[in-house]
DNA sequence: CGGCTGCAAGATTTGTCTAG
DNA sequence: CTAGACAAATCTTGCAGCCG
């Protein structure tokens, strides 16, 4: 758009006219515990399940919210593994859930008295399907402020790059970062996680033998 | 009221095409 | 074959306003 007014008011500018965000950044594996402690002690019955699911699955925002009940859970029982159609891509992906995470969401359905068919996260409007990203993202946000993290800096993204980066961190096995991350190359994975070319294409040779 | 949806529009993500 | 360009989908986030 054309005018730019001053660059630091918060009126009616278009929210990231003229700044440079730059990438989300992940949450540290402390991080991650300091929000999931907090959501426990506080009965964030839902949001707990929110947070645990979006860690676990790294999931898109707009994939996780669209989550039905029957994607991850068969009737009452939490599955260990789930298979997800990706909407940006069309290409499934597979996620573990972990324990806790099944069992925050055990919680939660039960609590909301979900079945199969509904939505995993349903709107509180009836004409709307689910939750929406927007709701989504400020949940997010209420979660890093809430462990004292710059809320500019996070975002519904550093959901899905958080478990991605620490298992790269850890196993330096970026094959199966690109498989959890459901990218159909190499080369995507190595520039979203912003790694060398020729150290990601050494490190996936000697992990495949 | 407070939680939530929807919109707008620049930024980021990621599959694919193209040149070297 | 690879890096870079391109494009379509998605994200980010202030703001307005609706619903339970």
């Amino acid at each position: 758009m054309p005018t730019e007014l001053n660059g630091t008011q918060h009126l009616q500018t278009p929210w990231n006219k003229d700044k440079i965000i730059g990438q989300k950044r992940p949450l540290k594996l402390q991080e991650v515990w300091a929000i999931r402690i907090r959501l426990q002690l506080a009965q964030q019955i839902r949001e707990l399940a929110l947070f645990n699911l979006a860690i676990d699955s790294k999931l898109r925002g707009c994939d996780l919210v669209g989550l039905h009940v029957s994607d991850i859970a068969h009737g009452h029982t939490v599955m260990h593994r789930a298979i997800v159609l990706q909407q940006k891509t069309q290409r499934p992906v597979q996620f573990e859930i972990t324990e806790q995470t099944r069992e925050a969401l055990t919680t939660w359905i039960a609590h909301a008295k979900l079945k199969d068919g509904q939505f995993l996260f349903p709107s509180r409007k009836h004409a709307s399907p689910h939750l929406s990203t927007r709701q989504y993202a400020r949940v997010v946000e209420c979660w890093v402020i809430s462990i004292g993290l710059d809320p500019s800096a996070y975002g519904t993204h550093t959901m899905r790059r958080t478990k991605a980066t620490l298992i790269y961190k850890r196993t330096k096995n970026l094959r199966a970062v690109q498989l959890l991350l459901g990218h159909t190359k190499l080369e995507s994975t190595v520039r979203y996680l912003g790694i060398e070319v020729d150290d990601a294409l050494e490190m996936a040779e000697q992990t495949e033998v």
